[in-house]
DNA sequence: TTTTCCAATGATGTGCACAACGATACCCGA
DNA sequence: TCGGGTATCGTTGTGCACATCATTGGAAAA
């Protein structure tokens, strides 16, 4: 496709190469269990596969790609047991935002939250819409992430987060059972959450935001087990 | 030096080598800021270069290490702000062990915590003590992440954990002013933690375990804050 | 018809030669 | 003697050819 800038620093350009393919992934375009090429990946950035496998490599680390030997590099799935887990680990994280380091959002940040609460509240039915709403999920993480002055706390919150959000995104539109009523009701969930968020902030409350977050993922987390008992059965 | 076995799959040899390159780092065999050649490594390990950049490119993605190009591979250092967040979160972290998935310690795991504080009481004295002391501070740590079932909790606390126990020995053992007296007087402090952990998991009381690391990093923090000040007014 | 073996295929892993980059030391001119 | 520019050297980054591995399909034997 686009081989980007022709020429930028080695170190930029793979760093931004890395943001891509975790954008990637968390938008749902690579979905967990997915094979990736390394051969059309480097065409497509227009590289050698050599600089390409560093990148994967460092993704890989982080827990979002595995490569196996003669089989081909695989977007990661999350076990339901490690699900939990992280759930009930961000569960307890969340709180910590408000009391490390809080940083009240200065005005631009404010508009950020103010713009995410008003696009989930329109955001548009169609096709597109579970990307949509993933994008927002992130956008929505990231501004959190300002917060608080803690970088290895938001850095923390911010991958677990990746790696349920995805997960949790990606069982929602698989039509199992109740194909896409359950992701409009998580969009109207999510869209009281943003305004919750959002509200707080203009006090500015963090503690108060934090406890609304810490609340959402904890009732996300029951929601997603009640789902799980639901298409057990079968 | 050693090859190693001859050929093992390249998955394990990969894992294998990133665990040795990591223990050396925490064990300050590779001391924050020292410069490391991929060719003399390669050579080590009797590898070519390709395969071991694969292995420093996830060292760099956990902040272990950090490649410049045309310049060289250094161990990181971490910055006095960036050492007190970590210590701040690890204070808050400490608790959660005994909340999430608490696992009362099987006979074996309880006669490693055991050993641990025998090992810490008769640490000889010399040349050697300070590795001696970061291979015990490593093993406790590695015990206690065994605690808690929550395996992506204790993949962090061990991490952060990581990060900071090699930046504080080596600062302690650097002799700006108080050269090893402050050594001699955190290994008997280490001792006695070691010891009170023991005897709250002889109980065993998980949560009276993790208060007492709780306040021991906490603890430990203040001092570090302390020599800190002192070294300043040069 | 079923089972077994093997060859072909496509993927990741490895080694090597070269390019790109940054620091340093040196030389030349003022 | 000092300052600046340049050449050289060491190190990491890249591209390519090949090795290695796992899967799959088909052919041959029971």
């Amino acid at each position: 496709m686009a081989p980007a800038e022709p020429h930028l620093t080695a170190r930029l350009r793979s760093a931004r190469l890395e943001q891509i393919l975790r954008e990637r992934i968390c938008l749902l375009d690579y979905p967990p269990g997915v094979k990736l090429s390394e051969e059309a990946l480097a065409g497509e950035f227009g590289m050698s596969r050599t600089p390409l496998r560093r990148v994967l490599a460092r993704l890989e680390a982080t827990g979002l790609l595995q490569s196996v030997h003669g089989v081909g590099t695989f977007v990661t799935d999350v076990a339901d047991a490690e699900l939990d887990r992280i759930y009930a680990l961000r569960i307890e994280l969340a709180i910590l935002a408000a009391r490390l380091e809080p940083r009240p959002p200065a005005p631009p940040l404010l508009a950020r939250f103010r713009e995410i609460a008003t696009r989930a509240r329109d955001l548009p039915a169609g096709p597109e819409t579970p990307r949509a709403f993933a994008r927002l999920i992130l956008d929505f993480s990231a501004a959190q992430s300002e917060l608080s002055g803690n970088q290895p706390l938001m850095e923390m919150t911010g991958h677990l987060h990746g790696q349920t959000a995805r997960i949790w995104l990606h069982a929602l539109t698989q039509p199992e059972d109740g194909p896409r009523l359950d992701l409009a009701e998580e969009i109207a969930i999510f869209a009281r959450e943003a305004e919750d968020v959002r509200d707080a902030l203009e006090i500015p409350d963090l503690e108060a935001a934090a406890a609304i977050h810490r609340a959402h993922v904890s009732m996300s987390f029951r929601r997603l087990q009640e789902r799980r008992a639901q298409g057990r059965p079968d």
